[in-house]
DNA sequence: GTCTTCACG
DNA sequence: ACGTACGTGAAGACT
């Protein structure tokens, strides 16, 4: 069987500008942009695996003249200056192409659609099935019987590749691809700037060419053509309509050293290390997978596997101390005991089988005698597995990362090497997949890699990342003083929990079902029929469709009917209460109920996790379930607070802080109005309220209070006239209004706002009070969106993280005295301004004297911090 | 897996 | 002209 030789040719500058406007903004941690090149890559790989062709040519355009601007000097004229991050774009895929020994082709004065168009002539003659992959429709005119032009589109998120021959072309077009040209030469095409003949459309220029099948054709039959406007037109434009059809025509005889044969590539080739190195760097991390063979033969040679026998311990543990410094990695069981370790030392790597005299535990108690700094991946796992101490300083390798850029996606191992080490190891997902890890599968060879990676990468990222936390006093600072003691804190409060009334809970939840059952009724009786209520995508039909009702905003994939939607819509039709109450019913239900029941654990108590490297802006998050955000506005939502509750003796004292935001607001900005108003112990938002509407503060009435909290929040998330506008529903231009008075009220606050946002624009990054840093990258992008998006995000984060820096201070400061006081109560909850203590009934009034107490001056700023402090015996009761 | 919605600060 | 308030996590639908 003779296997038909296929060549793939590619346009380069249309794929790459899919990729760029279709896919999100991102960057690798170096800053290099990388969308454009995800796109070009998902679309070709796909096309190289549907098509398996045995040469491949990708055309660039230049940026000299072509001969059409000879010929016509407005030929895109306007030419959109690339955005820069594209344009940073194109070096990338040409250093990767050519690392694939995939053929470039560009050449100065020809456009990437001549150079396709001449080399699909050549492969068809050199007996070539030709496939061109391009954006851009006007390659159609290439389609023969043997070229095949492919054009991806995006669909729903999903990329689909509308495929033409010459037959396609004709049933979808109703004209020949050579008579696509003349369709263009009527027509014009304002993106390239080829004017067509005025007032001619895509459905009058596909009249016409039907009919007389080519513009000269037409001129020549002009008689036929019925007198009006139309055909005075195409009279007076005629020169127009042929310099058209020139410009439009692609060659397909330029001048090109390159021949087909010249351009056929195998696969080895296009997997190579050279390019597997370029997409690492690049962090495309999909692609990598591709590359199997040559993963097999990474660089793991250089690691040396030891396996630690008791005989051999005296000689790690005299390693360890030569050292100074091992990288140690525990790994647990399925129900998370501790069944050995991994432990480099330089680049060899000891393994630990928890068995015997040989524990890893014990190996920690011994390293931390003979003063050996231990560093681990994370921590807070395995504080009760090694029994590690705050005063042990052991070194919290995901912490530091965190610190120094808190907006990567992970910090496992991987992320580490990767962005630390410039080293690709597998991940844990890719290694273990769902292997269960135990005292068995211990010596599988991906367990093994698992835990040789993650030793080596404990081990070697200490130097670097210790290096640049402690070579800066505030990182340093926030790392000794904040983060590393709240990870015990974090711990305790996890260990502890809090307890539920179950039963209460499973009533609660029988209510809510009785009122769903009864909503469910009534709306499908309005509906007048069943229907998923839950499914926006039906929801919208019915409502928008069926009903009629006035449909307003719209998401990509259909009609909106957030609730912001529905409470416009509310005096249309009854149906819309009703339909926000089985929203709000079911969400109590599903996610509140069901979902905190199933985390009851068997001391009757709930667990979650705390999580300390997620946030952006270096607050604390809550999973597993989410005990930060427990239904608090409205009146049902708020009943089930009920549930949870203190342990018998005991009492719950909650604290929260009044203002945090704006008070850090007025200690950063330094703006006299605003602290004098703190100082003063004004009510903040009846003050701006007073200053905003130009009213005495007696004088203030409730709504005007209540668009004064609103502008105040929009200080703090980074103002804008629609954002405020939408959440006051009032115009833009009124909104403007406030925030101009504001900023004339207080002017440093402004002042302040400008500054962060041209410091972010110069160094690319915000920081807190106490310096924790966050980086911008989105604030010089060149999308209107994006840099507005970089530019609120540079006015919110350092108050945000100011404010989650003094409350995680005020944790550790709490925990510290309940300690030194040998309390029985203890912090159970964050709330990202609030603590939640579980106090023993005898000590309640000295813990809600300690807690005012702590969080009030865990910081001293030109500002008074005021905690408002309340007890009770329930979640409810604590308000 | 992505999208939409909604719970919190 | 573009089309958003900042920071999270969970559930359910859909593909």
């Amino acid at each position: 069987m003779t296997q038909t030789k296929k060549l793939l040719l590619i346009d380069g500058n249309s794929i790459m500008n899919r990729g760029y406007y279709g896919l999100p903004e991102m960057t690798n941690h170096e800053g290099l942009h990388t969308n454009a090149v995800l796109g070009f890559l998902n679309i070709i790989f796909k096309v190289i695996d549907e098509e398996q062709p045995g040469a491949i040519a990708v055309a660039f355009d230049l940026h000299a003249p072509t001969f059409r601007h000879k010929m016509y000097e407005a030929y895109k004229g306007t030419r959109k200056s690339m955005d820069p991050e594209l344009r940073e774009q194109f070096p990338v895929i040409k250093e990767l192409l050519r690392a694939m020994g995939i053929t470039i082709i560009e050449k100065e004065g020809l456009e990437a659609d001549d150079i396709i168009g001449t080399m699909s002539v050549k492969g068809e003659a050199a007996g070539y099935n030709v496939t061109v992959l391009s954006g851009d429709r006007d390659l159609l005119q290439l389609a023969t019987d043997s070229v095949l032009i492919r054009i991806p589109k995006t669909k729903g998120g999903k990329t689909t590749v509308e495929d033409y021959y010459a037959a396609d072309v004709l049933e979808t077009y109703k004209v020949t691809p050579k008579e696509f040209i003349d369709l263009k030469g009527l027509m014009g095409d304002t993106s390239d700037n080829i004017p067509g003949v005025p007032k001619v459309g895509p459905k009058t220029a596909e009249g016409f060419i039907t009919k007389y099948h080519s513009i000269e054709n037409l001129y020549e039959h002009i008689d036929e053509v019925k007198a009006g406007a139309t055909k005075n037109n195409l009279i007076e434009f005629k020169d127009q309509a042929f310099l058209s059809k020139v410009l439009a025509t692609i060659k397909l005889d330029c001048e090109l050293s390159v021949e087909a044969d010249d351009t056929v590539v195998s696969e080895d080739k296009i997997f190579s290390a050279e390019a597997y190195e370029i997409l690492n760097k690049l962090e495309l991390k999909s692609f990598l997978n591709r590359f199997d063979f040559n993963k097999k033969s990474a660089k793991t040679e250089e690691i040396k596997n030891v396996t630690l026998t008791a005989e051999g311990l005296d000689d790690f543990l005299k390693a360890a101390s030569e050292s100074g410094h091992v990288g140690l990695f525990p790994v647990t069981d399925e129900a998370g005991a501790l069944i050995g370790s991994s432990a480099a030392i330089g680049d060899t790597v000891y393994f630990i089988k928890d068995m015997g005299g040989l524990t890893t535990d014990g190996i920690y108690k011994t390293l931390q005698e003979s003063e050996v700094t231990v560093s681990i991946i994370s921590i807070k796992e395995n504080i009760k597995l090694l029994g590690i101490e705050p005063e042990d300083e052991a070194f919290d390798i995901s912490i530091a990362a965190y610190l120094l850029n808190p907006i990567r996606n992970g910090y496992e191992y991987s992320d580490i090497a990767r962005d630390y080490l410039d080293k690709t190891f597998e991940d844990k997902k890719e290694l273990l997949g769902k292997t269960v890890l135990n005292i068995f599968t211990l010596d599988e060879e991906n367990v093994r890699k698992y835990m040789t990676y993650g030793a080596y990468t404990a081990f070697h990222a200490y130097d670097r990342l210790s290096e640049k936390i402690f070579s800066d006093e505030r990182l340093g600072d926030l790392y000794t003083r904040i983060e590393y003691p709240l990870i015990f804190v974090l711990l305790s409060m996890e260990e502890y929990g809090i307890a539920v009334n179950r039963n209460e809970l499973i009533s609660f939840g029988d209510n809510l079902k009785i009122r769903i059952e009864e909503l469910k009724t009534f709306i499908y009786n309005l509906a007048g029929e069943e229907f998923n209520i839950n499914s926006t995508k039906k929801l919208g039909e019915i409502l928008f469709e069926k009903l009629g009702l006035p449909s307003g905003k719209k998401t990509k994939t259909g009609y909106s009917t957030n609730a912001d939607v529905l409470l416009k819509l509310k005096g249309e039709h009854e149906i819309i209460p009703a339909i926000l109450e089985y929203r709000q019913l079911t969400k109590l239900l599903s996610t509140y109920v069901e979902g905190l029941l199933t985390c009851i654990a068997s001391d009757g108590r709930i667990h979650s996790h705390f999580n300390q490297t997620v946030t952006a802006t270096g607050r604390i998050s809550s999973t597993d379930p989410n005990l930060q955000n427990i239904p608090m506005r409205t009146g049902i939502g708020r009943e089930l607070r009920k549930v949870f509750i203190p342990r018998e003796d005991y009492v719950f004292v909650d604290a929260d802080y009044s203002q945090i935001e704006l008070r850090c607001m007025a200690h950063l900005s330094g703006d006299e109005k605003l602290i004098g108003a703190f100082l003063r112990g004004d009510d903040i938002h009846t003050m701006t309220a007073s200053e905003v509407f130009g009213v005495p503060q007696d004088k203030v009435d409730s709504d005007m209070r209540r668009k004064a909290k609103a502008v105040n929040f929009g200080i703090i998330y980074g103002i804008s006239s629609f954002g405020l506008g939408q959440d006051l529903d009032i115009s833009r231009k009124e909104a403007q209004e406030y925030i101009d008075k504001y900023f004339m009220t207080y002017p440093k606050v402004r002042k302040y706002l400008d500054e962060q946002v041209s410091s972010a624009k110069e160094t690319g990054y915000v920081a807190t009070y106490f310096g924790r840093i966050r980086p911008v990258p989105e604030i010089n992008s060149s999308n209107f969106m994006q840099r507005g998006f970089g530019e609120r995000i540079a006015m919110n984060s350092p108050v945000q993280g100011t404010a989650a820096d003094i409350i995680k201070l005020a944790m550790t400061a709490v925990t510290e005295e309940l300690k030194k006081r040998n309390l029985r109560s203890r912090l159970i909850l964050q709330i990202h301004d609030e603590l939640l203590i579980e106090a023993q009934k005898d000590e309640a009034a000295e813990v809600e004297a300690l807690l005012k107490e702590a969080m009030e001056n865990v910081v001293a700023l030109e500002v008074p911090l005021i905690v408002d402090v309340h007890s009770g015996l329930s979640l409810y009761d604590t308000k």
